[in-house]
DNA sequence: CTGTAACAGTAACAAAAGTTACGGATGCTA
DNA sequence: TAGCATCCGTAACTTTTGTTACTGTTACAG
């Protein structure tokens, strides 16, 4: 039994469970930066996420983007379930945010656990749930914030992820996860720092007094 | 066995689980304008829809809304789904936008269900994704998309679901379920009639070119 | 027939966000 | 160390959206 699939997961499943993810689950280890899902791909198996932090975006026909979501251990990513069980394409891009361990699950398997493991239903349930909710959270963010707003709350939920007060970031970076320009975003970021919120350097932002 | 059941789920589900949603069921009418659920409910049923139209909606916390999407016969809301099994309150709003019949199913069997009707279990995920593709259009929407586009939007799909090309809605009406003024409203609709894609009339908008 | 409320058109202005352009700072590498 | 690419700050401007205010029209109740 791998360690990692005991220690994530352990609480969640029973032990005939972990032990079929076990024999079935591949392991995968990506770099960050590495894209794990393409807008439009089929996908044969879900991942289920062990270690890192994975960035999920929607892309309009342009190749726009706007950030969704973040996905953590013990996470997975219920638009691949959807898209898996519904045998249709993605419909987001997932990029590995930092490097990160994936435990892919076919799914044929996926849809057998199902009927099989209360504990793997209710597991998959509540991912959707989850997802469910961080969309509906971008959809606050978007149709009832103003871009400060939504720029505060970025920093916070970058901060959070990372555990760290120093966010590592371009402000063009920044700028495509809201799909806005690099010229807003450092416009904002500028007022922020003026107000003492935040403080500026090359390629990073400390965050000083955030709520 | 009730009619109704058979016509719009009778193709997905075998009959036994049709006889249990016939006996436990429990049909609720509802007019036009009538509150299904509220932000913030704890909910115990989950709603099967037999006839009509729902509209689902987002609220923030002043109270502005903002569409999701409409429900037809035939369908069920996920976000209620969501909320039954993770016990917590409705995250969205649900108002009648036609007279519409409901079929009411305790949680505990919608749940009993999952296990031992593949046929419900895959409905309920058919469901999920369903609603998920919904939130991600309404995203691409309000994200990529400026406010004229997603007039047109709103209007072709409210075209679409009452099946006529005379819509009759107040310019208020649009304005809060695309979250926006109604001066606003007022003015990109001008400017469509200008152009020949629609007719305007007191209570009325008349499709004309539209795709 | 009249008063009232809801509805729609429009002007004028304000605020937010997007765009273009340019210049300086930084750091890497050839 | 000279050249180059990336990053960031900022100004000036445009477009889009939001706001306020006022008007005329329509429908309906009394």
């Amino acid at each position: 039994m791998l360690e990692e699939i005991k220690k994530n997961y352990g609480h969640l499943f029973e032990d005939e469970l972990l032990q079929e993810i076990n024999d079935i689950g591949v392991i995968k280890h990506v770099n960050s930066g590495d894209e794990l899902i393409r807008t439009g791909q089929y996908l044969s198996a879900m991942p289920l996420l062990i270690d890192g932090v994975v960035k999920v975006m929607r892309e309009d026909e342009d190749g726009f983007e706007l950030m969704l979501y973040f996905l953590e251990k013990g996470e997975t990513c219920a638009m691949t379930l959807s898209c898996c069980t519904g045998s249709s394409v993605s419909e987001i891009r997932a990029v590995a945010e930092t490097d990160s361990s994936l435990l892919m699950i076919p799914v044929e398997k996926m849809e057998e656990w199902l009927g099989k493991y209360k504990s793997w239903r209710n597991f998959i349930f509540d991912s959707y749930h989850q997802r469910l909710m961080e969309v509906l959270a971008t959809i606050d963010s978007i149709a009832f914030k103003k871009m400060d707003e939504r720029l505060l709350e970025y920093l916070k939920n970058k901060s959070k992820y990372y555990n760290d007060s120093e966010i590592k970031v371009t402000h063009q970076d920044i700028a495509f996860d809201l799909h806005t320009s690099r010229v807003v975003i450092s416009r904002l970021l500028k007022r922020l720092e003026k107000t003492n919120r935040i403080k500026l350097n090359r390629n990073s932002i400390k965050l000083i007094d955030i709520d």
